[in-house]
RNA sequence: GGCGGCAUCGCCAAGUGGUAAGGCAAAGGUCUGCAAAACCUUUAUCCCCGGUUCAAAUCCGGGUGCCGCCUCCA
């Protein structure tokens, strides 16, 4: 079975084939630092830490890649405002995007180069673009001459000559052509800068992405991946200085993520639609966030919405309740019992999940498709557990061990590895924080009302259940005792 | 103006030409002192109009609507 990925290149799905048999070199635009992350850059980098456990749940020895852009205009204007150190600035962010992104349980890259600690290479590459008659000095900047490339535009479908009779062209009569971009951009009083045989100056944008690619993992990449907003230009003139230095393909694949919107229009900063990482974590267990991530097509848009969010929430507790039963099991089934395989119809249902979500994932990375295969196989174990109902304690039989031959499935999707307790609890303390209650009072009342049904006071007992309902706590009288979590 | 994407049940969403996954919500039932959870049952012919085909949500053409890129952007 083959995996199929869509290549931003092609417009199609294709068959993926790495370049050396085996392993897969994988390259992601990373931020810019100078801000808080946002659920836009939560969706993108979750969608490629799928991407990336997938390609290693299937063997290949993967190296990933994403970079720090940690100088540029934002972040010099943002520090001056400031009167901060650029560094300061950028590492402080930087420090956050990792909280952020660890919250999210998106695995660390191998290795996450920062701008600034590439410059030299920067520089090789601007060098041999002089060489090789692609860059030209525009005034004290240094130019790429994306008309000596002849595959600029492969990636967008833009045609340069369209692209001039468009509405919206800066001006810069130091450029010979308004599409040139700047590789090289010299140093103004105040700003960091590097010395460069072009003199002191900084590095363009998209430069730092071709230099830590090249330099990291060679000069044809299997994977490069980002947001489809960096297309064009980013990636445009990624292929352009890259293939115009190396004379070789750079990347086999292209893939971009759709955006997140909010009330169907892109998130954007200026139209105050606009959600931290941070914020959205004070409110949402973090699964619950990959949930809803999770159950669109990476490619698709998708819609953030607190309903949206509250039904991927449901779905989850849903899912979590399932596993919290599967763990029971463990306890009710005789200690003396052979151990071994579990019923038939479980372990069919089991592999039937793994082939399915296999499939489903071989499949352009269809998340949302094994997300529901999951949600079948959570049906199944319901259903069987219902039927143990009947069987005697000492018959039971423990499903742990089934469902642990699925944990690598859940692994890639980076959902249900905690606790079922641990996590309805983590989901509590976030609903907690949001309303007036807290833990004591709710088992102060849960008390309250037990005592209430033993004298058989129901009255009380339902009033006390009413109360906690308004206030958004369920009750569940199980053969255990009472137990509780918030709507 | 150029290029691209999308339109599937109340909401979210998958769907590889063969006759519509899944989640949320809702209704009825089992269970429960009452509930909750779980289980069982119920709910779509896929924006419109043409065409190709034995057969189309899936392919082609034409509409309509929404969105994105072309400017820093995940």
């Amino acid at each position: 079975m083959s995996l199929l990925i869509h290549n931003s290149l092609s417009g199609k799905k294709e068959e993926f084939v790495p370049l050396v048999p085996g392993t897969v070199s994988m390259y992601v635009c990373g931020i810019t630092a100078y801000d808080y992350s946002h659920i836009g850059h939560a969706r993108a980098y979750v969608a490629f830490d799928v991407i990336y456990r997938y390609l290693k749940y299937r063997g290949y020895d993967v190296t990933y890649v994403r970079n720090f852009t940690d100088i540029d205009d934002k972040i010099i204007k943002r520090a001056n405002e400031s009167g901060r150190d650029t560094r300061d600035l950028s590492e402080e962010f930087i420090q956050k995007y990792h909280e952020d992104m660890d919250a999210l349980g998106i695995l660390r890259p191998n290795v996450e180069p920062k701008a600034t600690e590439t410059i030299g290479e920067m520089i090789d590459l601007i060098s041999r673009l002089f060489e090789k008659g692609y860059a030209y000095k525009a005034g004290d900047d240094v130019a790429f001459s994306v008309k000596k490339f002849s595959g600029y535009g492969k990636l967008s479908g833009k045609k340069i000559d369209e692209l001039e009779s468009g509405a919206r062209v800066e001006v810069d009569d130091k450029k010979q052509d308004p599409f040139d971009f700047i590789l090289w951009k010299a140093a103004k009083p105040g700003e960091p800068a590097w010395e460069s045989p072009w003199g002191k100056g900084r590095p363009g944008w998209h430069i730092e992405c071709s230099a830590m690619s090249g330099s990291i993992l060679g000069d044809t990449i299997d994977i490069h991946g980002g947001g489809k907003d960096l297309i064009f230009p980013h990636h445009e003139n990624e292929i352009a200085q890259s293939e115009a230095a190396t004379g070789k393909p750079f990347v086999r694949y292209f893939i971009h993520n759709g955006f997140v919107n909010i009330d169907s229009e892109k998130m954007s900063k200026s139209t105050g639609k606009f959600f931290t990482v941070r914020d959205i974590r004070n409110q949402y267990h973090p699964e619950v966030i990959r949930v809803f991530l999770l159950s669109v097509h990476y490619r698709s848009p998708v819609d953030f919405s607190e309903k949206n969010l509250r039904d991927s929430g449901e779905a989850l507790n849903r899912l979590y309740s399932t596993k919290a039963r599967i763990f029971e099991t463990e306890s009710n089934a005789a200690e003396n019992r052979q151990g071994g395989s579990a019923p038939k119809e479980i372990e069919d249902a089991v592999s039937a999940f793994t082939e399915g979500f296999a499939e489903a994932m071989d499949d352009d990375f269809n998340t949302a498709l094994a997300l529901g295969k999951l949600f079948d196989l959570s049906h199944l174990f319901n259903r069987f557990l219902d039927g143990q109902k009947d069987v005697p304690e000492n018959e039971r039989v423990s499903l742990v061990a089934a469902w642990e031959t699925i944990s690598g499935a859940l692994d890639v999707l980076g959902i249900l590895s905690r606790d079922p307790d641990t996590y309805f609890s983590e989901v509590k303390g976030l609903r907690l924080t949001d309303s007036a209650l807290d833990a004591g009072d709710i088992e102060r009342l849960i008390a309250e009302r037990n005592a209430a049904r033993k004298a058989k006071d129901f009255a009380r007992a339902d009033s006390i259940r009413e109360e906690l309902t308004e206030k958004g706590v369920i009750l569940e009288d199980g053969p255990d005792g009472t137990t509780w979590k918030m709507k």
